[in-house]
DNA sequence: TTTATGAACTAAATCGATTTAGTAAAGGAG
DNA sequence: CTCCTTTACTAAATCGATTTAGTTCATAAA
C-alpha cells in the first residue's frame, strides 16, 4: 500500500516525471493530446494525489498563512477570522489559527513555529510585547499585518477601528439625546492595549468637545469582576451617571449584569451604549444601541494587504475603518 | 540575503550536516560538548531557522491537522474549535480551519487540498454528502473524527451531543414545572442533519413518555425567517403553546424576536427553554433556562481521539457527551 | 544535401532537511 | 602487538515534487 508518487504515474503513462509535472501545472504548450490522455488515465487509475509538501519545498511557498489572535471565542476575532478565511479561500490559501490569550510567550512560540513551517505571511492581533520578533519578521520581508492594535516603533501594515470616531459617535449620540452625565466602563488601563487607551482618551476629548465636565468617578477602568463593585458603590451613593458607555462587549456584559441585579430600567435609570454590536442587541429588552465595528471589512482589508505584500506592491500603511452607530432603544431619552 | 540552511550551519561549525541534524533532534549520545557548543554558536550567529517543510517531506508528518466546520461564527463551532486548538498546542500541532457553509462541494475541495498538503488528520463537522471521499480517507488510514453529526455507513470516530438526553432534560424540566402544552421550534427537516432529526424525534418520544399528546401544529420546523410567521399564526388563533423548546441558538433568536415583537412576557405568556447556552442567557430578562452542550469537552474528546488514531491505538467509536440543564427563569411556572 | 527551426519530450540537479550505513581514531583486552 | 569496542563523527541516499538544460526527431529553408 505504498503511497503513489509522480514517478509511479510517469512509469505507468510511459513518460518522464518532468512531463507529468508539466501536465499537472497545465503547461500544455508542447504536449500531444495523446500524452495528456495517457497521463490523465494513469493519474485516475493510480488515484494519484500530488504531495503539496514536496512542491512547497521547491517553490518556497506554502499557500498557507498564520493568523494569531487573542482568543477566537471573542466575537470580534471570530468575525475578522471568518472574513480572512473567505478571502484566503478565494486565493487558494489556507489559514492556521492560533490563540495567544494575550500571552507574549505563546505569541512568540507560535510565530517561531509557523515561521519555521514556512507560512507565507501573518495576520496578528499583537500582544505588543515581542517587538524584537516583529522587527525580525519585517527585516526578513515576511508579509505581516497587524489587526486591532498597532505596535509602537514597528512599521507594519495595521488595520484598526477608527476608535476616535467610534467614541465620538457614542458620546455625540448620548449628548444629542440630552444626556449630560455620562460614565465610561472599561477594563483596566494597559498602555499596550491600543484600542482601550484610544477609546478612553477619546472619551475625555469627546466630553470636552461637548462642554461636559470629565468626572474621574465616572471613568471606571477595572478588571471585569470589579466593575460591578464600582457601579454598586456609585448607585448606593446615588451618583450613578445618567448614561453609561461600555467600550466593548465584555464590559457591556458587566453593566447588564449590574443593571439586572438592581432591577434598574434602561434607559430610564441608566441609558446604555457600547462598542461591539453583540448578537443579542436587537432581541434584548430594550434593544441595545451600539457602535458596530466593521469586523468583516477589517478581516477583508487585512487579507488584502497581506496578499499585496506577497506581491511586493506595498509600503506599510495604517488603516482606520469606520464604525457605525446602530440606533436602538437603550439610549433614548424619555420624551424624545 | 540567501536563506540560511543547515549546510551553512554545518560549514561554519565545521561539522557535517548530519551532525547538525542530530544536534537539532537532540540525539546527543555520541556528541562532544565541544561540538555541541560550536553548533549552537553557529546557529545563533547565522540566526538559523530549520525549514520544517523539508523535515516534513522526509518524515511524512506535518504536525498539522485540518478542522472543517460549517461556520466559525456559530458558537458551538467556535468553542469546539478553541478546545481543539488548546489540545493541539499541548501536542505541538497546528490547526488549519476551513468553513464549508454546509456546502458539500466546498467540503470536498477542502478535504482534497488539505489531504494534498499532508495534514496528519481531520476533525470534521460533516455535511454528510461526500460519502465516497470519507470512505477513501478511512481506507487510506487518514485519522478522522466527526463532530456534531455522524454519517451513515461511515465507520469513523464521532463525537456528538447526547441529543436524546438533552431533549429529555428540556421536556422533563418543562413538565416538572407543570407545563402541558409544549411546542418545538427547529429549522426545516433535513435527513442528513443528525442532531436536528434526533432532537425532533426525541421530542416526540419525550412527550409520549410524559403522556402528553403530540400536536402537529406545535412542531415548527421551518426556515428561520418563516418561523415567526408560524408563531404569529398560532398567536392570532390563540393557540400558542404554554412553553416553547427551541432546539438551538438560531431558533431561540427567532423565538425571542417573536416574543419581543408582540411584547409577550416570558414565562407568563410563553415559557422558553433551548439547547445551546447562549452567552447572554444570564443577563437576559428573564434569564434563560438552557441546555448547555459540553462544547469544550467535545473539542477535547475529538482531539484526543484524533491523536489516538495517529498512534494507531483505536477502532472507531461513537461518543455521546452529556448535556447539562442550566436552570434560570424563563421556564418557571408562576407559583412555583 | 546541409542546416535551421520547432515540437515533444527527458535526465539530472535542486529544494532542505533526515537517516542509514559506514569510517576513523582512541582505548581496552588478550 | 593485534583485535575488538566504543565514541564521534561523515558521505550519500532519500523524501516527492519542480525546473533547467538538453536531446531527439521531423520538417522546412537554403
Amino acid at each position: 500500500m505504498r503511497k503513489v508518487t509522480m514517478a509511479d504515474v510517469a512509469k505507468l503513462a510511459n513518460v518522464s516525471k518532468s512531463t507529468v509535472s508539466q501536465y499537472l501545472n497545465k503547461r500544455y504548450e508542447y504536449m500531444s493530446e495523446e500524452t495528456k490522455k495517457r497521463i490523465a488515465e494513469a493519474i485516475e487509475q493510480l488515484q494519484y494525489r500530488p504531495n503539496v509538501i514536496a512542491r512547497s519545498l521547491k517553490q518556497k511557498s506554502t499557500a498557507t498563512i498564520g493568523v494569531i489572535v487573542f482568543n477566537i471565542l471573542h466575537m470580534l476575532t471570530t468575525q475578522v477570522l471568518r472574513a480572512i478565511e473567505d478571502m484566503c479561500q478565494q486565493h487558494g490559501f489556507h489559514v492556521i489559527v492560533c490563540n495567544t490569550d494575550d500571552d507574549p510567550e505563546k505569541e512568540r512560540q507560535y510565530i517561531d513555529m509557523l515561521w519555521a513551517k514556512q507560512v507565507d505571511g501573518f495576520i496578528i492581533f499583537p500582544t505588543g510585547k515581542n517587538v524584537d520578533l516583529y522587527k525580525k519578521m519585517i527585516e526578513a520581508r515576511l508579509p505581516l499585518v497587524f489587526v486591532d492594535r498597532t505596535v509602537e516603533g514597528i512599521d507594519a501594515d495595521a488595520v484598526l477601528l477608527d476608535n476616535e470616531r467610534a467614541v465620538q459617535l457614542a458620546v455625540r449620540h448620548l449628548v444629542d439625546q440630552g444626556y449630560k452625565h455620562i460614565g465610561l466602563v472599561a477594563p483596566p488601563f494597559a498602555p499596550h492595549v491600543v484600542p482601550r487607551m484610544e477609546r478612553i482618551a477619546a472619551f475625555q476629548r469627546a466630553l470636552c468637545e461637548a462642554r461636559l465636565p470629565v468626572e474621574k468617578e465616572w471613568i471606571i477602568a477595572e478588571r471585569v469582576n470589579h466593575i460591578s463593585e464600582r457601579l454598586d458603590g456609585l448607585l448606593h451613593q446615588n451618583k450613578l451617571p445618567e448614561a453609561i458607555f461600555a467600550i466593548n462587549d465584555l464590559t457591556l456584559m458587566e453593566v447588564l449584569t449590574f443593571v439586572k441585579k438592581h432591577q434598574l430600567s434602561i434607559p430610564n435609570d441608566v441609558a446604555l451604549i457600547s462598542i461591539d454590536d453583540v448578537p443579542f442587541a436587537s432581541v434584548y429588552t430594550p434593544s441595545l444601541t451600539t457602535i458596530a465595528q466593521p469586523t468583516f471589512e477589517m478581516g477583508k482589508k487585512a487579507a488584502e494587504r497581506l496578499f499585496m505584500q506577497m506581491n511586493g506592491e506595498t509600503s506599510p500603511q495604517m488603516f482606520r475603518l469606520a464604525p457605525k452607530l446602530i440606533e436602538r432603544d437603550s439610549a433614548k431619552k424619555r420624551g424624545f
